[in-house]
RNA sequence: GGUCUCGUAGCUCAGCUGGAUAGAGCAGCAGCCUUCUAAGCUGCGGGUCGAAGGUUCGAGUCCUUCCGGGAUCACCA
């Protein structure tokens, strides 16, 4: 990398001519900018108070003593306190050179040993996916591919939650009103008709509410009151206690609801490495809750409920069991967290989690930590903004809820009429042009989903947030295809230019523009991996396939005469595809050869 | 009320640990296909970076206060 080339002549110009220990972190390039002439700046500013000179002077001597120490720098020119550097187009060529048919191009420097487990999804077996759910499970599984692309174990695991009330709740409507409906008899996916009853439930519940307060009772007394709701917390007991009617039909429509979700992350393209349900760790929760409660960590009221007291590190009182011994989802989140501790002995524990949620993984890490488990300190919630609508946030009650299945749907379907209105894809079988819909659709939400700094509140208008054109996934692909295209005519005329053997040649601005963008991937893929921010990703593959569609309007290619000129673009389209190729694959985005 | 967050062009978003005259896309207007895919390229207009102070050679970026949104503080998850 020529900043760190650079830096360590720094050091010495440093040492030798100024008598000043430098650290090598006080030392900062930026990209000069494109109105002055220079691939790099130095800003020489900082350095005054060591070394008192006029800025400017400074600056000199600093660009005299570069060039002098580092053959790498063609010139300099100073621009009141910054120092812009020029550097040799060999040095450019030459990493391209060492770069050539690359299929990828990950790095291994970011803590090689370290295990990570990420956690997304986590959804509940009540309801459907939503686009919420998009942007997580999107999110998890690109940061788990960047960490994974940086180097280092990475396991990704989901957290159902497949118990609670809220299952109970669709199990009795499904018993009362389906009359014996199946997923494949009414033909609808699992999770959707999961998903039906327990809106049937509420209204049924709603009713039950209403007729009461009709009979004079209040509203909180009928809310408690109402027949159903006294059979679902029933159920949830008889769940507890292992009635084997109940854990019969528990366990046929939770089956419902996973064929339901399956179906959805396949066409996602999200994968896990484990699957953790809340069934099966909430015990190991309590577990953990009463130990805590033997070492005086936490301590019980009089009613017998079990807290933790954190008021001293500023937060208040949590409740870690019902007094009647029932667990909360704090409960199951301490045994999630031990167990998968235990599975992968992993250093650090990422929970994709939405930010509403940012108190509760504060206060899960403080009671880890009391309860004397060292690797706390690995847990880190990446917390996500929320995805609005136009019009706020999405209200289940509302039914602005957005649903996975539907919007994929959508794009793929906006994907299609949008080919055949340019009249695309024409040329390929049904099926591939089927697949290549569904490839570009899929880019444009991805790309769309995760473009945007995670921490941050996006919004999403289902009308006309979508587009095709601009900075969106399908620009990227596009570009990869004509690039592809160029290559195919490449190859059919018997040009070759997979081959290091390269000619030195004076970059043009584009070329150049072009193949420093692509010289600064590491850079990108490691602030990506350290910021958790796929948004990186997808800026940087936007940004080269606009510098490259620059270079691609006003240069030729195949018909320029300069023959290793031609050789030189024709590497530098190549290598532009497999960079834009291997980045967007970390985003789940697959470039189509032809569209 | 306590804590935490966000506020950049009409809209959606960039802006690496503070660096030069704050950038894209969309929308609007005007151009470019007898030449490698026009889902492209070029140009124009559009900003008190919520407000006011402060730190600094230098602030969209850091600190304080205020204004305006949002989240959270449940025997919900």
């Amino acid at each position: 990398m020529v900043e760190e080339i650079l830096k360590e002549a720094l050091l010495n110009i440093f040492y030798k001519g100024y008598q000043q220990e430098i650290k090598p972190e006080a030392i900062s390039f930026q990209q000069t900018r494109p109105e002055f002439e220079g691939d790099l700046t130095l800003v020489v500013f900082p350095f005054l108070k060591l070394i008192k000179k006029n800025p400017e002077v400074l600056a000199r001597e600093i660009g005299e003593a570069l060039i002098a120490e580092s053959p790498m720098i063609q010139s300099y020119n100073v621009i009141k306190g910054f120092l812009n550097l020029v550097i040799h187009d060999d040095y450019w060529l030459n990493w391209m050179k060492g770069n050539l048919n690359k299929q990828v191009f990950n790095q291994q420097i970011l803590n090689e040993n370290e295990t990570t487990v990420i956690e997304y999804s986590s959804p509940n077996t009540n309801k459907p996916l939503h686009l919420g759910h998009i942007r997580n499970n999107l999110l998890g599984w690109s940061v788990a591919e960047i960490l994974r692309a940086n180097g280092g174990k990475v396991f990704k695991v989901n957290l159902v939650n497949d118990r609670g009330i809220h299952i109970c709740k669709s199990m009795l409507a499904w018993q009362k009103f389906a009359e014996g409906k199946t997923p494949e008899i009414a033909g609808v996916k699992g999770d959707k008709l999961v998903g039906e009853m327990y809106v049937q439930f509420d209204k049924a519940y709603k009713a039950e509410q209403k007729l009461l307060v009709e009979q004079g009772s209040k509203q909180d007394e009928a809310a408690k009151s109402a027949p159903l709701i006294k059979e679902a917390q029933q159920m949830l007991r008889e769940w507890e206690e292992g009635d084997s009617q109940v854990r019969t039909l528990w366990e046929k429509m939770n089956g419902w609801v996973y064929e339901g979700f399956d179906v959805t992350y396949k066409r996602l393209g999200i994968d896990f490495d484990q699957i953790y349900y809340e069934s099966q760790t909430y015990l190991l929760g309590k577990q953990l809750v009463l130990e805590g409660l033997e070492k005086g960590v936490f301590f019980k009221k009089d009613d017998g409920s079990i807290w933790c007291d954190l008021t001293d590190e500023g937060l208040d009182e949590k409740l870690l069991l019902r007094a009647d011994g029932t667990s909360v989802y704090m409960t199951q989140d301490i045994g999630t967290a031990q167990l998968r501790y235990d599975d992968y002995k992993a250093d650090r524990l990422i929970y994709v989690v939405g930010n509403e949620q940012n108190y509760h993984f504060d206060v899960l890490q403080k009671i880890l930590r009391r309860l004397g488990k060292s690797w706390a300190d690995g847990i880190e919630h990446l917390s996500y903004g929320m995805v609005e609508l136009p019009e706020g946030k999405m209200k289940s009650r509302e039914g602005t809820v957005v649903d996975a299945d539907e919007l994929m749907d959508e794009m793929v379907e906006t994907a299609r009429k949008m080919s055949e209105e340019l009249g695309k894809g024409r040329e390929l079988p049904a099926s591939d042009a089927n697949q290549l819909f569904d490839n570009i659709g899929m880019a444009a939400l991805k790309y769309y989903m995760l473009r945007v700094d995670p921490k941050k509140t996006m919004q999403f208008n289902p009308t006309e947030s979508i587009d095709f054109n601009g900075n969106t996934g399908p620009f990227v692909q596009y570009t990869h295809a004509r690039i592809k295209s160029i290559l195919r005519k490449a190859e059919a005329s018997q040009l070759t230019w997979k081959t290091s053997d390269l000619q030195s040649i004076n970059l043009m601005p584009k070329e150049k523009s072009v193949l420093v963008l692509l010289h600064n991937w590491s850079d990108v893929l490691l602030q990506a991996a350290m910021s958790r921010s796929p948004a990186l990703i997808a800026n940087y593959i936007y940004e080269l396939a606009k510098e490259y569609n620059q270079f691609y309007q006003d240069n030729p290619i195949l018909k320029e005469a300069d023959v290793s000129r031609r050789l030189f673009r024709l590497q530098l389209s190549e290598l532009t595809a497999s960079m834009l190729s291997y980045a967007a694959q970390l985003l789940g985005i697959k470039m189509p050869e032809k569209m």
